[in-house]
DNA sequence: GGTTATGCTGCTCAAATGAGCGGTCAACAT
DNA sequence: ATGTTGACCGCTCATTTGAGCAGCATAACC
């Protein structure tokens, strides 16, 4: 009963007469009318014909790509999660520094394709984003304003505290960056800096911003680098407060929604409802453990577009 | 400057959108309109991205089909040479009786095809034929009538002048047979044989056939079956008379013009008229040194359908 | 032998589609 | 500034296409 793939539909003739009609039709862009008048047919039997041709499976339409994104499991990710946009590599790298390096070149084919002149980008401090300059060749000639602190620590190259300025170099436009940490011991310490015309001048642009990028952290201490800066006994206090994200110096609990802790005092950076008014938020993860973070983080409507890779995606398609 | 296949079509965004609406479209039969709605995007944008995903690969489409016609050969010879039908096999065998079993079953699959109950199906006499009525499984119930007499060499089998009573039984209609051999050693032989009753009845329905089928030999004393019958000094006397090809007793030039012989007054079958007045006239060729012969009767109008195999219709091709 | 299914064919009409046109915007050279 | 150019976009209108329907033949079944 059911003709699974019979590719003979009704003898060998019918056969070539569908394929005939077929190649001109899908191949030579004839319209059925045309190759009904060749064929001394009426358009309704080419039209049947052609049905018949596409369901026993003489005719094949397949979508074909052989870049290194999967076409794929990127409309799936972004269907389901109701995002703008999705990237997904097929990278199949198991160590950081290869996922870093495919997402930062995605990343910055992303900026380059969607910025124009007239934007205003901000980029939050990752080492993925560091990836990302590196891979960036090209710009339109927007403004670049610097969203956070650096996170430095002992064995990152120093000259990654530049991010901004290089990026803004290669766009040829305004750049807004400032050279700080982006955890401070002490509240005071955040107020006077804020006060330095630097920084006051890049935190000026954030009402301005059209884009913003910026990367995803679990709240693991065994992933964060935040962890290393504020130590683990203040992390494991936050974990307890229901932290289960952190983005751009912003911690998100599972919903997505900011938890207000004292570390949101001694942070120097933009601020969760500043971030959400931009109308393009480009985020890049990796790693399966930050599925439950990357959730959080669009649940708070935080990300617009995100830039991952497959086994991310995979696991992110599981607990959606 | 020459783009001559890169997928990515502006930017990984892009590309992710144009395979998106591509299987929207292609694979799931959205409308442009739909789609346009979905996306929010304008009808005709959706249809440049649709030609872009078309023009840069994105989206392939094929003719697939893994049976033993080779559909491309097929369309190519019929177009060229103006049949109404052509079935090319894709058999690569090069000895006879395996080329003949391949083309027996395409003729077989053919006739069951095309043949109804109202037709009237006239045989001629050849070893491509026995093969078909060997793989002929069902037919309507047309009535089959005996075009030729029999051709019987030492070593064929004996029960091969079955043939058309074999094909009535298997369609279970009505079949008019008789049992002569197709050249006899006088013209009065000729004219007494069809006096006979058995005779005169097959022969009065060639005037209400409406499907013929038949095989081709080239004028050729190493190929011919009809050069054992009448000796290589008739045949060779025919040969500088211009005959160049022999279907179904019928003597053909080059350009398909019955050639009138002394041999034509001793032959028992169907005048070229006649033939030629039958509007579905299948003809079967294997060999590639066939190709003069069988371009032959196509010229002179004696073939509507060909069922043949690569080489001969590569030859084709080359000599049309 | 009549009568009901079944399938195939081509028609109508509304929806979908493609070619071409003018409008807008940005970049660039006067 | 200002005109020019080119690219992009969405509209209109003629053409093409698809869904459903009636006619007709054949097949199947009392």
């Amino acid at each position: 009963m059911s003709a699974t793939r019979s590719p003979l539909i009704g003898g060998p003739a019918a056969t070539v007469l569908a394929a005939s009609i077929a190649r001109r039709y899908y191949l030579e862009g004839a319209t059925k009318s045309a190759i009904a008048d060749e064929f001394g047919l009426s358009r309704f039997k080419v039209a049947r014909l052609l049905e018949q041709a596409r369901a026993s499976g003489l005719v094949r339409i397949e979508l074909h790509y052989d870049g290194d994104i999967d076409l794929d499991l990127s409309t799936r990710l972004r269907d389901r999660y109701g995002l703008r946009r999705c990237l997904v590599s097929d990278s199949t790298a198991t160590d950081d520094v290869a996922l870093r390096a495919g997402l930062g070149r995605t990343a910055a084919d992303l900026l380059s394709e969607i910025v124009t002149a007239t934007d205003v980008v901000g980029l939050a401090w990752s080492r993925t984003l560091l990836s990302m300059r590196s891979a960036l060749r090209s710009l339109a000639p927007c403004t670049v304003v610097q969203l956070t602190g650096a996170l430095s620590r002992p064995g990152v190259d120093e000259s990654s505290i530049e991010l901004v300025r290089d990026v803004a170099r290669i766009a040829g436009g305004a750049g807004y960056w400032f050279y700080a940490p982006m955890i401070l011991s002490e509240p005071s310490s955040v107020r006077s800096l804020l006060a330095q015309s630097e920084v006051a001048r890049a935190f000026e642009r954030f009402g301005a911003l059209t884009v913003a990028m910026l990367s995803i952290g679990a709240w693991d201490p065994t992933q964060s680098t935040v962890a290393a800066a504020i130590g683990e006994a203040e992390y494991a206090e936050l974990a307890r407060l229901g932290v289960c994200a952190e983005m751009g110096g912003i911690q998100l609990d599972v919903d997505g929604r900011p938890v207000r802790t004292p570390l949101s005092e001694r942070n120097v950076g933009i601020d969760a409802e500043r971030l959400r008014a931009v109308p393009e938020i480009i985020v890049t993860a990796y790693g399966r453990a930050k599925a439950r973070a990357v959730r959080a983080a669009i649940r708070g409507g935080l990300v617009t577009s995100l830039v991952t890779h497959a086994s991310l995606a995979e696991e992110l398609l599981r607990i959606a």
